[in-house]
DNA sequence: GCAACCTTGACACGATCGTGGTAAGGTTGC
DNA sequence: GCAACCTTACCACGATCGTGTCAAGGTTGC
């Protein structure tokens, strides 16, 4: 047998027991269950974990914004509301006539540089 | 003009004064200043302040997961990084032989069913 | 059949989030 | 030049997050 239950799993990859079971519930590794109900990690299993710690660190970001990640993966309808809101950003408004118009994207565009390119300092 | 100031769009919009400045530092909605440094708040972002409302309402998310979102957009490296983890989980480890590799997949198979069709219970 | 391990569930606790308020001071428009 | 509004910065406070521990009971392997 080459699955490791919980606490193998957990020495050999660096995360706690109860952080397994945590990541778990996020539906971010799943690992199959023995007959009686064992988390049973596999060496695919192991190799997510480590990544996924990998991935947490190196881009400072948590769990939970991995479980919204997944959500947005699984949940086609979330997915696509998100990415037209960030869309429309752009999308020129109907009742803007072209002058004023011109004015906003002016200031949209020094915003934008700004936050592109300003280190925050706050 | 008609640019409202943050109460104003306050008003219009049903957010607080107080949330439209914290909308702003996560980077959702960054209305242009006047030279003062007052926010002028168009209505482009007007119209963006509830379709926001909308989305958050409509899926249950919060404004931090859409700040999540928005960084993903914006840091290429980050979204890379999430998307290979989670396409990782289809990819077979190579240490596996094809025997055992097929009840791995058999696991996930019925795992990936029960995620994806389950009424969530708990 | 027993020791060692696993399961779920509960309570706990500091940290961060989402939201509000207030204070000290600058801007705007008449 | 003043009233009304805006700005940032701070304190607050309940809710959720990330994480730990413990209890009661089921599994596993020898």
């Amino acid at each position: 047998m080459d699955a490791l239950t919980i606490n193998e799993a957990a020495e050999t990859t660096g995360w706690s027991p109860r952080m397994l079971r945590y990541v778990e519930r996020l539906g971010l590794i799943e690992p199959p269950r023995s007959a009686g109900g064992y988390r049973l990690y596999g060496p695919a299993e192991l190799q997510r974990l480590r990544t996924l710690r990998e991935l947490l660190e190196t881009h400072e970001v948590g769990l939970g914004e991995i479980g919204f990640a997944l959500r947005m993966r699984r949940d086609r309808e979330l997915r696509s509301a998100v990415d037209a809101w960030f869309e429309a950003q752009v999308a020129r408004p109907q009742h803007v006539p072209a002058s004023d118009w011109l004015r906003w994207e002016q200031d949209k565009h020094s915003r934008l540089l700004a936050a592109a390119g300003a280190t925050p300092s706050t």
